[in-house]
RNA sequence: GGCGGUGUAGCUCAGUGGUAGAGCAGGGGAAUCAUAAUCCCUUGGUCGGCGGUUCAAAUCCGUCCACCGCUACCA
């Protein structure tokens, strides 16, 4: 049954150039978006990047050039980012954008008039020198009664006028959200970690600063711009057209998903619900927030120079094979080391002996001993019956993993088949019926390709260059690529291209000092 | 300090009351269609420690230890 189907990136801050987290997250987005889209779906799947914020405005000062012209830059390299990942967004939102700042400031006039926003002023210790508050437990005080922030630079008490949002007035309806709705936010660890989080009691919210000027600016009071996160979460209604309600993408909201890193988990659990219920607006379906990534089982940081760069990566072992390393590795969800060794590993023994090998051995036959041309469906025997059943579970099965956003557990079962199916060949040895019955042979190679034609199939969303010539050479036109076609059989009698190797083993260069 | 998470085979992890699991790595064998790939069998764990509940606990409760994250207004 055709549904519309809406996913969202974080939106990435344009403070530093896209390293492996981004491309992890957009990747993981894009598998899951290309999936509903092989499964018939409608889909409208988001990103874009969030431009606003006194550090923008620092880095571009720095450098000596306008905000703007900083955040283009840097926001055109996310882009550039996600293109190089074939990541396949329908819409790209940069909150600098008209468009956006519209929405912005047209949610923000909504929560006002619902009465929920209010001048007041802000307190507390600040750092002139770093153009920051500071917490109370990350003073140091003096002897002589004087304060200094981590930096060590000193400390003065400021008011500041600031708009509030009555934050506190919504921690019952967001509780009882979270009870009402227990897939809201997943998994499960972040998930309690804010429910209690508003349990605690929750302290109405700063939205505004008059401190910099980079930010959307307050509606009727110029003085103020937006605190970055009531600007940046506005961003997932700019992409269905908000504040216009006869846009066509006003379908596609409430979002079926937001994925976002654990770091962000809060904005979107808690502010942003409120904000929307303050406005009146439908709230998103879910929140799903994935884990880090370490490298080489350190964490990834520029003072360390262990950032990895995603494109590099992909030139190195090719673009599907990291692809498949991020979304493989690790149960999405959880934390995870990047290391060469698993990356190399999974390539050699789950892509290129598994399934390349499989894919290889069995086309090789077809093409020596049928002359390349795709036999029928025969008699089947039990052996036969048995695989072609597990392959024809094998997309609901993928659904539903990927349903629960399990995109890691999809895999596993994908590669059960895989293994199966390489028992099947020794099993059946159709190299060995080659002279005692060829027609038997036959009718084992068809059920192979018809096994590995649905593992192509559903291996797409995670390796769409790969498994687009894999389906090439088993014959499977552009038409009959989707999920729903796998329950029609393909027309014997095709012939199949010449095959070729798909996955080669990677062999590390020997290493010379 | 408070809140939360993690701790299961050499490695990465699955397993929420009923005789300890997978993949990789290690060992033995088979096969030779294939990218020296594949298949079968197999070694290996007092499930972080201690105590408790139960006929029965990796699984529930308590406590301790180790590591990690969050602790709102700089995303």
């Amino acid at each position: 049954m055709k549904r519309q189907f809406t996913i969202t990136t974080p939106i990435f801050y344009v403070n530093g150039a896209p390293h492996i987290g981004h491309a992890y997250t957009s990747i993981a987005c894009d598998v899951i978006a290309r999936f509903h889209r092989l499964d018939g779906n409608d889909v409208l799947f988001v990103s874009g990047t969030d431009e606003h914020g006194q550090k923008v405005e620092q880095s571009a000062k720095a450098q000596n050039v306008p905000p703007q012209d900083f955040a283009d830059r840097i926001s055109q390299s996310f882009r550039q980012m996600q293109k190089d990942m074939a990541v396949q967004t329908d819409e790209f939102i940069r909150t600098t954008e008209a468009r956006h700042k519209k929405a912005a400031q047209t949610l923000w006039e909504k929560v006002a008039e619902n009465g929920h926003i209010y001048l007041d002023a802000y307190e507390g210790w600040y750092s002139t020198r770093d153009e920051m508050f500071v917490g109370e437990d990350e003073i140091t005080k003096h002897p002589d009664g004087s304060r200094t922030a981590p930096s060590g630079a000193p400390l003065e008490w400021v008011r500041e006028p600031s708009y509030f949002f009555r934050l506190s007035d919504f921690q019952d309806r967001l509780l009882k959200l979270y009870e009402e709705n227990p897939d809201f936010i997943g998994p499960h660890g972040p998930k309690r970690e804010v429910v209690s989080f508003v349990k605690q009691g929750l302290r109405d919210l700063s939205i505004s600063r008059t401190s910099f000027r980079w930010g959307v600016e307050v509606p009727g009071d110029p003085d103020h711009v937006m605190y970055v996160w009531f600007d940046a979460l506005a961003n997932y209604l700019t992409a269905v057209g908000y504040p216009d309600m006869k846009d066509p993408r006003n379908i596609c909201w409430p979002a079926d998903v937001h994925v976002v890193g654990k770091e962000i988990i809060r904005f979107h659990c808690v502010y942003w619900p409120a904000f929307l219920m303050a406005a009146g607006l439908p709230l998103p379906k879910r929140v799903f927030a994935h884990g880090w990534w370490t490298v080489e089982g350190e964490k990834m940081s520029k003072s360390l120079g262990n950032v990895l760069d995603p494109k590099a990566l992909a030139d190195e072992f090719g673009l599907d094979q990291l692809r498949f390393f991020l979304m493989r590795e690790v149960p999405f969800g959880g934390d995870s080391n990047f290391s060469r060794r698993s990356l190399i590993t999974r390539m050699n023994v789950e892509l290129a002996n598994d399934l390349g090998n499989l894919a290889q051995r069995t086309l090789s036959q077809v093409a020596r001993n049928l002359k390349g041309v795709l036999p029928e469906r025969g008699t089947l025997t039990e052996d036969d019956t048995r695989i072609l059943a597990q392959a024809t579970l094998l997309p609901s099965l993928t659904r539903n993993h990927i349903e629960r956003l399990a995109i890691s557990d999809a895999l596993e079962d994908i590669w059960k088949l895989i293994r199966e199916a390489n028992a099947y060949i020794d099993r059946q040895a159709p190299w060995a019926l080659k002279k005692e019955d060829p027609a038997r042979m036959a009718d084992v190679l068809r059920v192979l390709v018809d096994v590995i034609r649905t593992i192509a199939t559903l291996l797409q969303p995670y390796m769409p260059d790969t498994m687009e010539k894999m389906l090439d050479q088993l014959g499977v036109e552009k038409d009959e690529r989707h999920i729903a076609a796998l329950e029609t059989l393909l027309p014997g009698g095709r012939t199949l291209p010449k095959p070729q190797g798909l996955f080669p083993r990677f062999v590390e260069e020997d290493k010379q000092a």
